[in-house]
DNA sequence: AGTTAGCACTCAGGTGTAGCGAGTGCTAAT
DNA sequence: ATTAGCACTCGCTACACCTGAGTGCTAACT
């Protein structure tokens, strides 16, 4: 039982009438608006027989035809055009993110934000996973007689630090030399690397062989370098959700702000997804994510190794060409500042 | 025209029932549930005349009685009775803030979290405008051949850093010199006097007298220190507004949302607030705050000089004894929390 | 055999009406 | 000054009705 081509094109014609106008689509709308050359009555056998085959679902009886998730894989999958960027857009993001390219939260944030207005949905942006990022320097530097700060400095730039209360007195020369002691330890060893070595070596040395001050900062240590492992996810533009149809009702509005409400679920869900440009439609997503919902997102580089993620949420009717296209061009984008903050460019 | 005691005291049971239902108060459930020892009749009467003063409005003819701002603010004023906090809370409060007393920025969060946990309102906070702080260290490490970090300490151990793309070589030797050099310069200035002073320094040393490095690195110093002026704003419990009866309807629920997405404009406005515990009920806020809201903010210290915000926004129609209490305890809490990690403590 | 016109049928959503109940305001009695 | 009684108001809910968009089926057409 295959699709025929005619099917296809009514298909396609539902579904992008769908995704604009949000109405489940009829056939006498579809006949007239798209010109098929058939009445109708053909177009409802047609639309019947794309029902059976999973591609429609009918509200109820008496209402046009929707698209189901099967039909909008189909869709991403073979059916869907790609999308050219306006000039306008594409100008607009490449100015935007190369304005600050020193900041790397800042221009993740950014980039979020520019996601968000431009395609009118719910963004995100998950910082780098950094537990590949090496130590290159350890700091200790003294603020006041009772408490020091305590910094690291990672191979990609990105610095983490804490302030710490010292309960015992301290030298200048002493916080430099076990600044110096711990840098030479731990560069080029991996986040990761160093939270093991840091718990093992613990171990070994007992308390006597450490110095007072090395006891006092060492626990500090570890929990700077755990802070460096953090990601942190940015959202914008929450409210779009109210600009939609579908969720001006007040309960799936709730239950689409208190989905993203949890952090740290929306942030291991995404953290878990595979790289690339990765669309899941409706019920294709984890069911926490709520029904008739679409998540996309996409995978940016520093520098071709620590990836971050970014990408919106949406309902499954959302004009899935123009948005992978504009998440595509930014993450671009973004590949190209954060490579450029790294070095010199590549390629002529 | 003065109110009567009995007035008072009606006036008095109408806003704690409203406050508790979200119904309008009728006569009837007034004299059974609060036995005054008058009859409805009576009841009506009184509320007529406080009508007449403007402490009460009327939905339509036959509904109950509602507070107007005028009687909130009465009620905050002179009615409400201290709220005591269950011990329960206390703990909660003392504990988590202490958890992890180090991390400024994400004890500020926490606290946040836990105000709006406690109260069921959305909560924010404002971490402290810096530019009392001073500058302590100037730090310029390099990270690989074109980038180094420049970094900054201030005297309440609050760290500023940019990653800095350099185009031209340099010696370690040459870093360590020029962050002595800043260190030296800057070194007990505010932050707002360091943006100044390195303005005319820049102006007086004509390039020539810069070294190559150095002109590279200013422009960056400058960000930095910008940045180190930044108040970050958190929110949370965004979703709690969903749970207010009067809120549940689309359009409220929207525009409640949309006023919170403009993080600048209402970080502007808690900043220009007066400090102290300050209420402001529905009309009395700007007219960018939703109506029939209240905002309730108070101020925590560091070391008894910088100096953020913190507090909630919600209904005219909240708990306002019982969220004023928190936001008491919270900021008592805050002001230890960040006195004892600047030295030790000061009365036994 | 595929396509189309015609027609009966379905059903969501809007409109109109009636009844209920909570509450008021007024008046007259206490 | 207080209270009981009563007529009146008005939002809310339920129910019935109507309309219009859309389907599915059948019979006629090409």
């Amino acid at each position: 039982m295959d699709i025929s081509k005619r099917q296809l094109q009514i298909l396609q014609a539902i579904i992008s009438d769908f995704i604009n106008t949000g109405e489940p689509v009829g056939s006498r709308t579809l006949s007239k608006k798209y010109d098929m050359g058939v009445s109708p009555a053909t177009i409802r056998n047609e639309m019947s027989d794309l029902e059976d085959m999973g591609y429609l679902t009918h509200p109820h009886t008496s209402a046009g035809r929707v698209p189901s998730d099967k039909a909008y894989r189909l869709y991403v999958d073979a059916l869907m055009q790609k999308y050219d960027l306006p000039e306008e857009e594409k100008r607009i993001i490449s100015s935007k993110l190369s304005d600050n390219m020193n900041e790397l939260e800042k221009t993740i944030k950014k980039a979020a934000s520019l996601l968000s207005e431009i395609t009118n949905l719910t963004s995100f942006a998950l910082t780098p996973k950094q537990d590949e990022d090496t130590l290159k320097y350890i700091n200790i530097l003294p603020v006041d007689a009772g408490s020091v700060v305590l910094m690291i400095v990672g191979g990609s730039g990105r610095v983490s630090n804490t302030a710490v209360k010292l309960n015992i007195p301290y030298t200048e020369e002493g916080l430099e030399l076990l600044s110096k002691n711990l840098t030479y330890t731990f560069r080029g060893k991996t986040i990761s690397e160093a939270l093991k070595v840091d718990i093992i070596e613990n171990l070994q040395n007992d308390m006597t062989a450490m110095s007072q001050l090395e006891r006092n900062i060492m626990p500090n240590f570890l929990k700077t370098l755990e802070n460096m492992l953090d990601v942190n996810l940015y959202m914008e533009g929450l409210t779009n959700i109210f600009s939609i149809p579908e969720f001006n009702d007040i309960d799936r509005a709730k239950t689409f702000m208190q989905m993203l409400d949890h952090k740290e679920y929306l942030t291991r869900t995404l953290i878990n997804r595979d790289n690339g440009m990765i669309i899941t439609i409706g019920g294709e997503n984890s069911s926490n994510i709520l029904p008739d919902c679409s998540l996309i997102t996409a995978t940016y580089e520093i520098d071709g190794k620590l990836v971050g993620k970014i990408g919106v949420i949406g309902p499954t009717r959302m004009k899935y060409a123009e948005v992978t296209s504009v998440i595509e061009y930014l993450t671009e984008n973004l590949n190209n500042t954060f490579k450029l903050s790294g070095g010199e460019e590549k390629d002529g």
